[in-house]
DNA sequence: CTGTATCCCCTATGATACTG
DNA sequence: CAGTATCATAGGGGATACAG
């Protein structure tokens, strides 16, 4: 399918879940999913700037835990966006930095991610305005 | 802030979890996140290529639970993405759009979104090579 | 037709302790 | 320093039945 062609209704027909297989193909929500855990595109942000070892993104994003930092970027890492490098000193130190593929992404994560930093004020009061109408 | 000009470890030194209501101020956890449960880009592919009603969501997105297809599209309004209009028909009808504000949004989501279709089979070419590897 | 209301489950995430 | 292992928890999400 060409994905610059088909409408967004061919999209998600060729895509559904009903079709064998469908779901698992859906790049939507094999692909993209992925980028969103809670920590991925802070830790993307971060690396899209220059590497840093596995401490230095534990320090830079105080409040995730040593589990979840290991596992998204495991996660990050196996779905081709990060490379990790082992340096064999002692203690060990190890380098994660953007792929190709992982610099090729965030060119397009980053325009969302600023769309959001540039239009939060908007979104909330959004919210608020449904919320004191009693909609919520 | 000014977003275009800060450093990512700028800005997540400045929403930081540690610092006071810094969480909440964070665009990215608090914007960003909400556009990307299991269905909301889904959703929002759809109702960008033209407006659609309740039903008409549910048959497009066949896998998706009657509970979460309301629960999604209040959550997208809620946000001020979508608008909701009511048609006083019997039995009712209710059609769902875009804001100029989704609008907006889906402009940079649909880069992202545009970059998984496209780049799909290289992703999963990674996630292969990384579980062969054994490293998973 | 467009939702709500329940109940239930599973996965993502967190806290803590331990290791090469 | 850079992880693993284990246990615990909250919330996202599904199934089903009911309602205006």
């Amino acid at each position: 399918m060409d994905a610059t062609q088909a409408t967004a209704r061919q999209k998600i027909a060729y895509y559904g879940a009903t079709s064998e297989g469908g779901l698992a193909n859906c790049p939507i929500r094999n692909v993209v999913r992925n980028v969103f855990g809670k920590w991925s595109s802070l830790l993307l942000m971060a690396l899209a700037e220059r590497p840093a070892r596995f401490g230095e993104l534990r320090r830079l994003v105080p409040d995730i835990s040593q589990r979840m930092l290991t596992e998204t970027l495991r996660d990050l890492q196996r779905d081709g966006y990060l490379h990790r490098e082992v340096f064999d000193t002692t203690p060990p130190s190890v380098e994660y930095s953007l792929t190709d593929l992982g610099r090729s992404m965030y060119e397009s994560l980053s325009q969302l991610l600023l769309w959001a930093e540039n239009n939060h004020d908007a979104v909330r009061k959004a919210r608020a305005a449904f919320d004191s109408a009693g909609l919520r």
